[in-house]
DNA sequence: AGAATTATGTAGAGATCGCTATATAAATTC
DNA sequence: GAATTTATATAGCGATCTCTACATAATTCT
């Protein structure tokens, strides 16, 4: 008995589905990025007028938080760190490697929501997504730390830097193994800074 | 005897300095994106009008595209691979440090133009200023298939792709040394790359 | 001097932006 | 059934966007 079936409130009732509506607006950001996308074009997508998305969501800045957070926890691309008794080095590879197949996976919704709203001519929106990027920064900073204290920060850096490039690419439109080659050649130098005195 | 001192045209003469004007709109372009300056903005910062503007520069697009080009020209980034007899690993990696320092030198003007701009939402400004970036990257493959025509193609994506990751820290506001050190251990992978079989 | 040419300032058109006032429809609680 | 609560649709507000119509000022050519 999941709480899937939602408890009846009081007044009319929502004609939409909520959970629906913001895969569509994700959809939306993605390609489009957060200026890109017009409350109008939103609420369109939707099935909606403009109230009905405002009594939703509250806001567009606070619709794009709420997509954010749900983009980052949804996507696999971390999960690799926590693979018990991984090399370090090897599971960043493999990061690396998966974000270059994610990232240009499908045409319609190339490079990554978060490292692409970073940028954003919107002051706040490029803080919120930045904020979400540097928590995933922590999380490999974090994992590196635990067998490589001293070379954390800068790899993580690195590693960051490096996806933020393949996402750039794959917004460019380039095809899925040339970013793969990008990242199996960045991951020389993660190799080069974990396994300093050859194997 | 250069021909600084323009000839005198048939009607009234311009009251503003084209290329001053010209230096306004990239800096607020470098700040903010193409699509976060408008063209009251623009004129603003030029002292002059609308009209005045739209006589000068056609509009903003076109603005855009002659600043553009005027970034890409006085850019020295590119030189050092026109030093005569440099290695090519070493060259790279000098251009990555300098494009580290260089983005992050002044906070004002963080990060890369055309890399930053290559993102944005006026598909029109993205797509030249993407055509900008791909001249550069062209430049640098055709540097490394001098040398090594296998992996040019590679090595000038991954470099690119770092840059664009350091464009993008700087204007996160990362400090220089924070992205040298990204430049540098990216460097580590040009060096594996290009010179396998240890010196 | 007068005609032709180019630049300038004022003022605003037309579109789009995020957002909302208002009235009505559909559900629950009393 | 009446009151309450919540969602919906229509319509539009004020701000901002790129860009321009218009009249005027400043220069050169004849």
């Amino acid at each position: 008995m999941t709480d899937t079936e939602k408890i009846r409130k009081r007044g009319r009732p929502r004609a939409f589905d909520r959970d629906q509506a913001l895969n569509q607006a994700q959809a939306l950001f993605h390609v489009h990025g957060y200026e890109g996308v017009g409350v109008a074009a939103l609420a369109s997508a939707m099935g909606i007028n403009p109230p009905s998305f405002y009594a939703a969501f509250g806001s567009k800045a606070q619709l794009f938080d709420e997509i954010l957070a749900r983009y980052a926890q949804a996507s696999p691309l971390l999960d690799v760190l926590d693979l018990p008794g991984i090399d370090p080095a090897a599971a960043l590879a493999r990061l690396l490697r998966n974000a270059a197949s994610a990232y240009s996976a499908d045409p319609a919704q190339a490079g990554c929501l978060v490292l692409e709203n970073g940028r954003s001519t919107d002051a706040d929106a490029a803080c919120r997504a930045r904020d979400c990027r540097d928590a995933s920064v922590a999380t490999i900073r974090d994992f590196v730390a635990r067998s490589h204290p001293e070379q954390a920060q800068v790899v993580a850096d690195y590693v960051a830097a490096v996806m933020s490039g393949l996402s750039s690419d794959a917004r460019a439109g380039h095809a899925t193994d040339r970013l793969i080659a990008i990242a199996d050649m960045a991951a020389l130098a993660i190799r080069a800074m974990l396994e300093p005195e050859g194997r």
